[in-house]
DNA sequence: GTTTAATTTAATCAATTGATTAAATTAAAC
DNA sequence: GTTTAATTTAATCAATTGATTAAATTAAAC
């Protein structure tokens, strides 16, 4: 019953999450799961009853990953400063590791946005009170300028997903390998740092 | 022979933008096209050959269409930060206006980066000599910080369409309706122009 | 070792999907 | 008005797809 390592079921599972992420609900066939598995392909509805709930339960663990690392950084007692390089570096680290994540969320938000809340209590997960609150503070103190919670997340999901969204694009266009794409990256990460960072805190503190 | 503007191939053409770029390639069934178009679904085929075939046209119109404001603005007579800055709110009104379009690009090249080059000849369409001679002369001015002409388009791309993509995630989150998303997307724009141009231009100059 | 439950397999379904065919209709050419 | 070509339709295919069923096998309980 347990030992679940190598059962089917959890082949099954991992096979799911990797077709899904390349090629999408749509894309994929209860077929290329089961092959990827390697196992029969009436397994998967045995297991998880049918394409629709598996999928559930790969866009569910996959949401959570995406938020998950933002929200231990978010409850971090350090300084407000340090707190946004280590949220848009943390991001950075994610997305390179999985690069497909970014394109999946997206997507499967943009066909049906009402995943959302079926795969994710926001509330419960992103209490972004404790940073509103210390963005409140660090306004006040005269260290951030004025600007809302709302903005200074979309500057840093912005400016780091997209650089791995568009990466087919940006190596086609500027004829670029994997291996220069992640330089370029890696720059690029640099920069956005440097931009956001010199944009978001008054230039007396450092 | 002519006339198209409410002829079959025409009706089906429009259709397929639409389904498509809501629902993608494999969401899409030519009998969802057909539908939508109001014709025959073997009409479809009599016109266009194959799903892939009509797929390929609209894509192509799209990758062009998606460009196409860039170029005028690359080759503009006016000055580097007037540039950078017309850059951001056409790219910032075509999303606006079409806001399935970021969705579909970033999702079908994803899937298939090859459809790139099958679908624009690159060189001939984006010729960027111009905006990154214009931008050396800047740097050499010092009226530009040191920067790659990659990295200044990725900036604003990632800044202004990335606002698109998550809109529907946007929405859930913090709980807004379309008028209200439409209003933090327009604030958003400010804010992105106001660091994008304070980053790139060095002080001096106003 | 027998019984019972859990897991796996092969065979098969009905529905959907992209595509084709042949006939019917309409428009154009002369 | 007849001939010819272009357009449209209804009917139908074969392949694919998500799912089910019933039988076979394996593991667990006693």
């Amino acid at each position: 019953m347990n030992c679940l390592t190598n059962s089917a079921e959890n082949k099954i599972k991992e096979a799911a999450i990797k077709v899904f992420l390349e090629k999408g609900f749509d894309g994929t066939t209860t077929r290329d799961i089961a092959k990827e598995a390697g196992v029969n392909s009436a397994l998967m509805n045995y297991y998880f009853r049918s394409k629709e709930k598996l999928f559930s339960s790969v866009f569910e663990e996959k949401l959570q990953q995406y938020f998950s690392g933002m929200i231990e950084i978010f409850n971090k007692p350090i300084g407000m400063k340090e707190k946004i390089s280590d949220l848009i570096e943390n991001d950075f680290q994610m997305f390179k590791k999985n690069p497909d994540l970014s394109n999946f969320i997206i997507h499967e938000l943009h066909r049906n946005p009402d995943r959302f809340f079926s795969a994710i209590a926001f509330d419960k997960i992103v209490d972004h009170s404790s940073l509103s609150k210390q963005l409140t503070t660090s306004i006040e103190n005269g260290e951030v300028i004025q600007i809302d919670i709302k903005n200074v997340l979309l500057l840093m999901k912005s400016n780091i997903q997209f650089i791995f969204l568009c990466k087919s694009m940006t190596c086609k266009m500027w004829k670029m390998e994997d291996e220069s794409f992640e330089e370029f990256a890696e720059k690029h990460k640099t920069i956005v740092k440097e931009m956001i960072l010199n944009y978001l805190f008054n230039s007396s503190k450092n």
